[in-house]
DNA sequence: CGACGATTTGAATAGGATCAATGGGAGTGG
DNA sequence: CCACTCCCATTGATCCTATTCAAATCGTCG
């Protein structure tokens, strides 16, 4: 694996303060693979043996307990999973599947916590992108007790809606299964709280999602920055 | 503010490593307070002006959106809280209130981000303190997307039973209400699930809880060290 | 003793889950 | 190109969990 393959990595939050060494040194050590669609990456309770990043694709986290599963994130490109188990060289917390066809770059979690050790730029970035990590967290776990189904549905209609241009109309980025579980409902109650919202004029076709008038929908959302808006 | 004044908060694991001198320029910027029980210390939305440690008593944080209120974490001596807000130099995104009458010590977070930027170890037990923290929330998360209300509180006692001793009998650390909160319910559906644990050897009074049997209560809660376990 | 707050209990309601059945593409194979 | 199949999404009916509102009880503290 060469420096030059993945000057997207490089370009990465998490990488951009590194020294060109240790950087190469790092990438030497790492594999890139295509996985299929569909296919679990990790398992929770295993050790951490490797970063991911996703190169091209798309991940999605999740976790089981008793005989339920829950979707906990999604990753896409390019983004990395699981540092914190890497870095405490402790046991991954959730588990990970491929959702489409992907591309990841794995590097060995000794060889992270090898930089990290060396390499006092990088240890600094990880803290910075771990402090982010954490805040998401907290912001999805402050949306899950503070919000009911419906208004945690019109709070992310209005993110995602936002995220893609904001011209009244957006497009669901996953199934809607996915996005129930992610918001912590049952696919069933996705499908009624869509209706919920249809007099607060939100129109659903399939993945398509328009939005009418975002006044009444943000009067019943609430919308909230220290929930809802995403950390620099 | 001398380091020998405070022992306990050099042998945290976020300071231990630190060198001698970056520590007392930082304790020498630090504050020491005593505040009444009740006193709302920091409010979400707010720039983080300081690092908080609890050096006695009992900190509440806590988050609001729309009406409504909920317990996001209790930090008891020798604790810190809002790590990540003071190194993104972002606002916090819980609110913190005194439990007890409380001693705390208050950083600048300016100093703290300078001594992260001086002091390689400091820079380094940060980002395990980091990770520590971000997979507390995780379990937190997964705990409440996967498990019951009678689940939560059926693993939560046998946490605390486990933490206690494990003699059969335990103590609630905080009031009932709170920790209805901190479980994600309200006080009547808390009074209402440890009616639904009694025939599985739970015996509540006032705030001794004794647990006459083990076995069957561990068959309901399904206890999972990806969620109930601390990490190290 | 009296007052206050916390907890518990009761009744009614709402929110969400489950189970079952139906409709609707996307992809496959003829 | 069409029929078939499969999976996802939707809808309906019902059940269960949890919230809300109200009232009673308990304990503590002055």
């Amino acid at each position: 694996m060469r420096t030059t393959d993945f000057p997207q990595v490089r370009s990465l939050r998490l990488f951009e303060s590194m020294s060109e060494s240790n950087f190469e040194t790092l990438m030497q050590a790492a594999y890139l693979q295509t996985f299929p669609s569909q296919l679990e990456l990790i398992h929770e309770g295993d050790p951490a043996d490797f970063l991911y990043i996703v190169i091209e694709g798309c991940v999605e986290l999740y976790a089981r307990s008793n005989g339920r599963e829950s979707t906990m994130g999604m990753v896409r490109p390019i983004g990395t999973f699981i540092l914190a188990a890497v870095l405490k060289d402790a046991v991954y917390l959730m588990s990970a599947r491929t959702c489409q066809k992907s591309k990841i770059l794995l590097i060995p979690s000794e060889n992270v916590r090898e930089a990290f050790e060396k390499d006092e730029a990088f240890a600094r970035s990880i803290v910075l992108e771990l402090a982010s990590c954490y805040r998401g967290v907290v912001k999805e776990h402050k949306d899950i007790k503070l919000r009911t189904a419906v208004e945690r549905l019109a709070n992310r209609l209005l993110r995602y809606h936002a995220d893609q241009g904001g011209n009244g109309s957006l497009e669901l980025p996953y199934d809607k299964r996915t996005i129930a579980s992610l918001l912590g409902m049952t696919p069933e109650n996705l499908s009624r709280a869509f209706n919920t919202l249809k007099p607060y004029g939100v129109e659903v076709d399939g993945a398509v999602v328009k939005l009418s008038d975002l006044k009444p929908l943000e009067t019943l959302a609430k919308p909230n920055p220290l929930i809802d808006e995403r950390d620099a």
